[in-house]
DNA sequence: TCTTTAATTGATAATAGTTATTCGTTGGAC
DNA sequence: GTCCAACGAATAACTATTATCAATTAAAGA
């Protein structure tokens, strides 16, 4: 069984085809898509597969925490299967998204949050917003 | 005429007794307050204030950055008058958000993904999700 | 393997946040 | 003070998301 099989199990889930091919489709991607996006992408290999199911399935892999959704100040959520501990930059011209893996040193603020202000971070997030090269170079006024 | 006015003309909008209202409360407030509650704010002193007019002068007012709209993940967008760079903390539980303007050194960051990557950074946020101190204390369960 | 049962799916209705439209009103340039 | 583009209020429309529910299916136990 592999590895998404055994962490639904654990999480009591059912093991469903669709869950597979959207998990499947997640993880092997580093577009960030939104659900129009995976659905979209499913359909042809699952004609029958709704829309309600890709919202209930990124919601049920979001709260066992096999996937992260996260926003980008757009009309509508992204997701994305990628655990590696990355930022997300977002271009404002061609919409996509990419990772950076760059290390950002931030320990002492999160030690600095708990000492001083006694907040206990679980999550963070940190997305920057600009013009990717390839806009950049095409002159791109989308 | 005061700074807030003066802002509005600088940015050829008209001074409206709403859009005063509107950006004042949100210049005299670290509330990081929704739509919604900036609605039911002014409500007792402009029954007649339309949600959509909130709707519309806080638009108006990002677009001419006199205000920034972010979004925490939530259901719907924060806004917030305060210009200085700083981050935010959401406590998970209470759905306060806190202001953080300890520095974060970024700069490298911002030169890295300039020079490797071509990405050209206009805006960036930094979010942290937790805890709060008063919620840690009351062990609070929302 | 067969049965049973509760979880899941697909179709669609409902909801919530936001935006568009319409039309009467008004700020501010002249 | 006059005029008109911009604005506000009311409300319809739109879009992302969630809820509902009957039919289906995964999977545990006999």
């Amino acid at each position: 069984m592999n590895k998404l099989a055994e962490n639904l199990k654990a999480n009591k889930l059912k093991i469903t085809p669709q869950r597979l091919a959207i998990y499947s489709y997640l993880a092997n991607t580093n577009e960030h898509p939104t659900v129009e996006t995976i659905y979209n992408h499913l359909k042809k290999d699952y004609p029958a597969m709704s829309l309600a199911t890709v919202y209930k399935t990124v919601a049920a892999l979001r709260d066992c925490r096999l996937i992260k959704e996260f926003n980008l100040g757009e009309e509508c959520n992204r997701y994305d299967a990628n655990n590696d501990m990355h930022s997300h930059l977002l271009c404002t011209k061609c919409h996509r998204v990419f990772d950076y893996y760059g290390d950002i040193d931030i320990k002492h603020v999160l030690y600095e949050l708990k000492s001083s202000f006694g907040f206990e971070t679980t999550a963070m997030d940190i997305n920057f917003y600009g013009v990717c090269e390839e806009c950049k170079r095409n002159n791109n006024d989308n």
